[in-house]
DNA sequence: CGGTATACGATGCGGTCGCATTGCTTTCGA
DNA sequence: TCGAAAGCAATGCGACCGCATCGTATACCG
């Protein structure tokens, strides 16, 4: 058995030419690219995009699920930030923060990952990496508002699940808005604020 | 001067072809389109699609006007099943559920509608016409809460503009991830209602 | 009636695309 | 050490694609 492949080195390859493909979709949008384009932006050859991935689907799909893995590192790194033993509400501003795309990597990846959304119409695979991890974040946010119930800083008739299910679904609308320019990242964050403030009550402490 | 168009024909003929597109648009995808295809499922020569369109651009950008167009042409019928002088709570009531996609028609347009999504981020034009008439659907919103509040049915602290723009934004996802597949229409209704209920107070009689 | 513009159908051209194929070099294990 | 697989580069094929072009039939107007 000879020539083990180097998994490391592998995923490596992999990442840069997906990371020329994130910057094809960025300029151009999904529909533009081809898997020359992708080769000659990444600066290597074509037959090294074919050796390192199925087909063009393949490709595509793996550039997706690098942008979510991302914007998911980029919470974790934000939440590592927060020192220990933060409480929901405070994690949970983090991460909704976080989905508007406050930092550039954050915001290519949402970027990248909206120039999927047509497709997950007609692509189940596609649809399922969109919406992977959404059901952690909701968890999160109904703990969040029943921490505040309990502490009674905001209204005890509030539904956490439902709440949560709107927070989540405002944040990602909103960060898909700033994401294509059809809102500037400000008033998202503006608009975001008032949202967590209105269900949360107001922030006891700084929440950035 | 010879031969005048007839540009009541005109229209009806680039509607069909238009029609053949949205059904090609809902089956596989934008990206999957080709002239060749729409004229196919149109039932007409290519040089008929060709006749009518300056280009592709031309014709997908037509097809998505189009959409937008039958979405205010249903909201626009279900507020006149509303009868006279309706509140300004029940007509919002009933123009955000329309954008949720119950009606057949409504929901072809948001299924449309949603794959020019990606495409918007790099086409303008298509970005203006997503985002065209929500400015009328948000003043209608702060209306029907400011009157909410006047009757002390709501919180007046509620910022009138804020809670509009928060639920157009929310109406609008919903109605996308119902379209997509990503929620059932069942659910998004309830969230909405959950969030009417929760901006507006209780409806006082039956808001459909 | 003749001419001009419309309303097409048919065809083909230049280009691009995804992908299969081929072949060379490198590297590691038996 | 040698052979098999990995890691590529190069090339080409067949299938589209959008669009330009050309031909023709038809209807309207002076």
């Amino acid at each position: 058995m000879p020539r083990a492949v180097d998994s490391q080195q592998h995923e490596r390859q992999r990442r840069l030419i997906a990371h020329a493909l994130w910057r094809l979709v960025e300029r151009a949008g999904l529909e533009a690219v081809s898997l020359r384009d992708v080769a000659a932006e990444a600066g290597v050859s074509m037959g090294r995009v074919q050796h390192y991935f199925a087909g063009k689907d393949d490709m595509l799909l793996f550039g997706l699920q690098l942008a979510q893995e991302r914007l998911g590192e980029r919470i974790e790194q934000r939440l590592a930030r927060l020192g220990t033993e933060p409480d929901a509400e405070t994690v949970l501003r983090a991460v909704l923060g976080e989905l508007l795309g406050e930092h550039p990597d954050t915001r290519q990846a949402l970027r990248v990952s909206a120039a999927y959304y047509g497709r997950a119409a007609s692509d189940p695979k596609i649809a399922a990496v969109l919406t992977d991890g959404d059901d952690d974040i909701r968890a999160l946010a109904a703990d969040a508002v029943r921490t505040a119930q309990d502490a009674g800083r905001t209204d005890p008739a509030l539904s956490p699940e439902r709440e949560a299910d709107l927070l989540l679904t405002l944040a990602t609308s909103l960060g898909v808005d700033a994401a294509l320019s059809l809102r500037s990242r400000h008033d998202a964050r503006a608009a975001l604020d008032y949202a967590l403030d209105r269900t949360l009550g107001r922030p006891t402490r700084g929440h950035r």
